[in-house]
DNA sequence: ACAACAAGTTAGTTTTAGCTAACTTTACTG
DNA sequence: CAGTAAAGTTAGCTAAAACTAACTTGTTGT
């Protein structure tokens, strides 16, 4: 099982893997905001746990593994940044940064029903 | 500014605390689910802090920033609680546990608004 | 082609927070 | 009132995740 800050790397990987080329450890670390070292430990620690894919010096991709966990990942990121940014108010930045802090860290059932909750809310006020 | 655990620990002494008695260390190690060890070092960090007294074997109180903390925490975190367990549906362990978790580590700008987006939803609810 | 700069890595340290084992103090009970 | 059990403490270890400093590799511009 991924630790929250496996977790918090896996998403910036796979955000950045969306604007198309190549993912390299430096915007790795530049997006989490770490140091480039403390990104090349946690590459090897996800590379270790089979969710990426690494040779020494080159570039960063996700495995199979990696992908399914990380689409998860980002589309509940998605759902709740976006309910506490435009339903509750909160400014985006911290809105996004809490919502991966909440999807990394809570329980699979209280994250699963807030989303479901969040998807519901949605619905009734737009019909 | 409290971490993530002390917050846990200070929450969990609220609480006791409401129980009327005195608040001993082996049950806030039992509450906050950790060895009596670590209690006695986050008792510690505590009280270094200023947020609990603690005399050597003694009892466990809090001091007025404490409270005042605790206080804080123990209302955002069951009115979270409360809508994750009553409105999300979430069984009310894992609403409780996942409610110390969010309030205790996201921004106060996303907890307050989130707060007060739960509690506005309540009152529309039942005018 | 190669110098210089950027990217990546290694090594070693720090902090936080947990644990077990072993010991001391307090409290209770016969 | 002594001895035991429970509570509290100390010491020492571990793991995760961060950092800086120093080094290596790769890339690029002239």
């Amino acid at each position: 099982m991924l630790t929250y800050s496996q977790k918090k790397y896996l998403f910036a990987i796979y955000k950045l893997s969306l604007n198309g080329g190549e993912v390299r450890s430096a915007d790795v670390a530049a997006s989490v905001g770490v140091s480039k070292p403390s990104t090349v430990k946690m590459m090897q620690s996800l590379s270790d746990d089979g969710y990426i894919l690494k040779e020494h010096y080159g570039k960063i991709s996700l495995t199979p593994t990696g992908v399914k966990e990380a689409e998860e990942l980002f589309k509940r990121c998605s759902i709740l940044g976006d309910f506490l940014s435009n339903t509750a108010g909160v400014n985006e930045e911290n809105a996004d940064t809490d919502a991966v802090t909440i999807v990394s860290q809570v329980s699979d059932e209280t994250i699963e029903k807030l989303v479901g909750y969040i998807q519901a809310e949605k619905t009734s006020l737009n019909p």
